[in-house]
DNA sequence: AATGAATGAGACTTCATTCAT
DNA sequence: TATGAATGAAGTCTCATTCAT
């Protein structure tokens, strides 16, 4: 957060990063992300005592900025709800043709269990969560939506169709995301369509 | 230990599995397999030379099944298509509520690189998408369902629903697939509707 | 020795034979001989309880030659030492030209040990050296050689050299053992002059 | 326990080195070589990724002096040839005598191929090649010895005869090398009479 | 802040050997 | 005689982590 305080620890969080989505968890070792970091082992120990400090460290880096997202996504909202949908649509697009991105949630399947990691990947999803369910409501009562079912409901099946385009850009190589926009947005209308 | 022929390797195969889905591929070790197999190092290297040859051994046993299911699924379709998408459906939310198969999926992202399980992983996956394409087809044919996109599109993004289903099931503890199940055939009736 | 007993028995030796030559003692597993055998494990410790046995077997099939030719270099040297030392090199550069029996040498160096392959290599030793020893005394007899050292010294030095062209014949490919037949005879020649 | 950089490197070198000659290549485990050096299998593999490198480290290790030891022989031949091939003469009965040396000779015959090993192994007989080559070929100048064959001929038989009292001297344990001093110097002599 | 040699638990795997059939 | 599934000790190697400098 702090940009003076070690140009070490933000090469280490950035080879951790694109190695844990290169490799796994696993397959990324530390001597590995040291190598790449350009830094010793006693110097990743220095900022992380434990490997998976480091994964904490990761998902702390991403979480401010994920924050930010979601506050400019409310403010679209207020204005019109399906624009805002359609913002956080392409972004979703866009992180789903990121292969770090995409490889990295696909490796947090596998990474060991941690109350930390745990609790920022709950607080991520709420985040996420809580800004789907401000666009739905604001879809509803600017008269655009449907409201047989409540925002957040409607929310949660959005998100699990977001997750199902995440998870299917990892396994399916041939799955143009991009390309797939306007299917995707179709299929999001007719769900939401009153 | 093992009475009789062959018992010991499906023993092997059954552990790995679970261990597999509860610890994902790097927890699940060799040792910790054969523990629970009730068998020895050297047994499971009698039938796995690698350990890898264990995940495809875990695969291959559950590919037949599922051929067998796809087959079932496809006679359904001749006669009625909503009937068969709904059987379908309960297979899969039945699927997602064994913790066992959602861990399962979750820790072959992680697993290391390999021809025959990437193989197999495939077919899989094209077995899938042929059995909802077909099921879709006849839907359309019957007058059931839109015929705007073609049946293969819409098999997609019907099967990306359901990886999101999964990944939401293995995430999300609160996700209860079960209840869900009028949610989500309401999805997918909007999503095929003419 | 019996022809009839044990079909098995024979293939063994023979397959740990090549192997042994082909791989060292440490590389020429059981498995892999069983395999080229055409054998089970089960049949190869029915015939040799461990596998120094199968050494020891292989050194016992080729003790009974072995003093065959003892006894027919013998009686050649009674008619013409110096045709009998002639006809104990052609066997010698004939061994060393053989890859199985080059290899199998150089690997009895780095087998464990034990009391019988020790025992039968200072035996096979011993018939060697005797074999020189009266090749030699009855060409010193017939005043064909050099009597200022006795018979058993000389037959020493010879073994040594022989000695020497297996070892090369091992470690050298391109030292071409049958090309090398009248250098090696004018070598012996000049150290047995009188 | 290692006080300085390396130090811990070089005990692995010297434990491996006698370790090797004592038991060979197989028995001579990573382990036992760690106990010898009293230094953990951690460290052993920070200096040698592999087993089969540490067995490149220490003829490696052993190069450097032979060549100083070649460059010596070659200065001596330049004065007086005979006395630069007794030179040499001592040396390998020295070296025959020690039990390590020979007994590392005859385990590197077991060890696995290696391209690097073998290049190192090729290396070290060429320089001997190369060394007597140029005793000989001054001893024949100065007119000491025979001329019908060309000094690279003679040296190779010459390797020959040391490579039989290398052998010799691991095999045969009632072989005393310093003993033979004369005998040896004697068949030398005459091979290279004129 | 940074280094990198050293550690040792534990992973995967090999292999000679046993034994019920 | 013959089989081959089962065994478990032991081997090589990996890796997160420590600590003196």
């Amino acid at each position: 957060m702090a940009a003076r305080t070690g140009e070490g620890r933000a090469a280490i969080v950035g080879a951790g990063y694109q190695l844990i989505s290169e490799l796994g968890y696993a397959g990324a070792t530390t001597a590995r992300i040291c190598a790449r970091a350009g830094v010793s082992s006693g110097t990743f120990f220095h900022y992380f005592p434990t490997k998976i400090d480091l994964l904490v460290g990761i998902l702390q880096a991403d979480s401010a900025d994920a924050a930010l997202r979601a506050d400019a996504l409310a403010d679209a909202a207020a204005d019109s709800a399906p624009t805002a949908l359609r913002d956080w649509l392409d972004a979703l697009l866009e992180e789903s043709a990121d292969p770090h991105l995409a490889g990295f949630v696909a490796a947090l399947g596998a990474a060991p269990t941690d109350a930390r990691v745990e609790g920022l990947l709950a607080d991520a999803a709420s985040l996420q969560h809580r800004a789907l369910t401000a666009i739905i409501s604001a879809g509803q009562e600017q008269g655009d939506w449907r409201s047989d079912l409540t925002a957040e409901r409607l929310a949660l099946w959005v998100a699990v169709v977001a997750d199902g385009v995440l998870s299917r850009s990892v396994e399916d190589p041939s799955f143009d995301a991009a390309a797939a926009a306007s299917e995707l947005g179709d299929l999001l209308a007719r769900y939401l369509a009153p």
